[in-house]
DNA sequence: ACAATATGTCAGCTTTGTTGACACTCCAAG
DNA sequence: CTTGGAGTGTCAACAAAGCTGACATATTGT
């Protein structure tokens, strides 16, 4: 073995620590959907339906197509999420203003009060991993996450994220 | 607005830190997994096959109910991968030494190769966004995953975690 | 002998994704 | 004003991967 081949500074880069590294992604995403998927499955409800909800909650008066964009799937497959929540009074969709062939998907009170409901429980698990970690952890995760992501993920992530505060 | 309520080091725990954490976690985990469906869809395999390739390869040997427990579904859902993957002859079950009730599963040869395109994609990945993101964020990244897990996801994390190396 | 364990399998159901086809509304350009 | 295309909704059919419940088999240990 060559000495030096191997600097310091990349020994976190070996097939071992990737290899850790992703385990913890499986592992962690299995905690993160936990919460809302207890509170999910008490209705007849599932993780397509917490995504929609989430992201009309983000962006109240977003199309479907623009829904169709961030979630990744067929519009027949969240047209069917999508009826099911504005059947059961979850969500309220209104005709375009401006261009009357689109709807614009606003949360109802109650959509409001189930979103609230999974947020607050993804949000404590969130909140004790990061009071846990400490700030340096925090921003050092939220790096690897963001490079982790494909290209047009990682615009989507960024607009909304910069929509905020 | 008060001063000093908030201060710097609780910063990152506002709703709004909390909510982009969040969504950093659902826009990374697509990107996380979306080189492994790319080479699995042009078989006729799936994500619950690639999992289970990863932990017979990860911990050889391993039974059936020792899988169940780390993959955390039932085992009719696992068998019906694990028949596909021993019929097409990526995976052996063998009857246990000392307990001839037990079935220990390998990799084959076929098996190891298909293991090995997995993972080489998925570390790429890992590994790119490591190095964008340096070794001090490495750290915080896996810290606050680490925190994220459910008790029993974090023993499973752990005990894989020592193994290795 | 008997109970418990490990595994496999059958049948049936659910959620959430997919294609393909088709209709309707509406905007905009010719 | 007609016509093409975009945005939307819906139907049918299907697949992957989870679930429950029931049951069979082999094996182990008491």
């Amino acid at each position: 073995m060559g000495e030096g081949i191997r600097s310091d500074s990349l020994l976190y880069l070996t097939d071992e620590q990737l290899r850790q590294g992703i385990e913890a992604m499986y592992f962690a995403y299995r905690g993160f959907t936990a919460d809302p998927d207890r509170i999910l499955e008490s209705m007849a409800y599932g993780r397509a339906h917490h995504r929609a909800i989430h992201f009309i909650n983000r962006a109240p008066g977003t199309t479907v197509t623009n829904l169709l964009a961030i979630l990744g799937v067929t519009k027949q497959s969240l047209n069917r999420v999508l009826r099911t929540l504005i059947e059961d009074g979850l969500v309220e969709s209104r005709v375009g203003k401006s261009d009357r062939r689109e709807r614009n998907l606003y949360l109802t009170e109650d959509g409001t009060s189930l979103e609230h409901r999974l947020s607050d429980a993804q949000r404590a698990r969130m909140r004790s991993a990061f009071r846990d970690a400490g700030p340096d952890a925090v921003s050092g995760f939220r790096q690897v996450l963001e490079s982790m992501m494909d290209g047009e993920l990682r615009r989507q992530y960024k607009s909304l994220r910069d929509s905020g505060q």
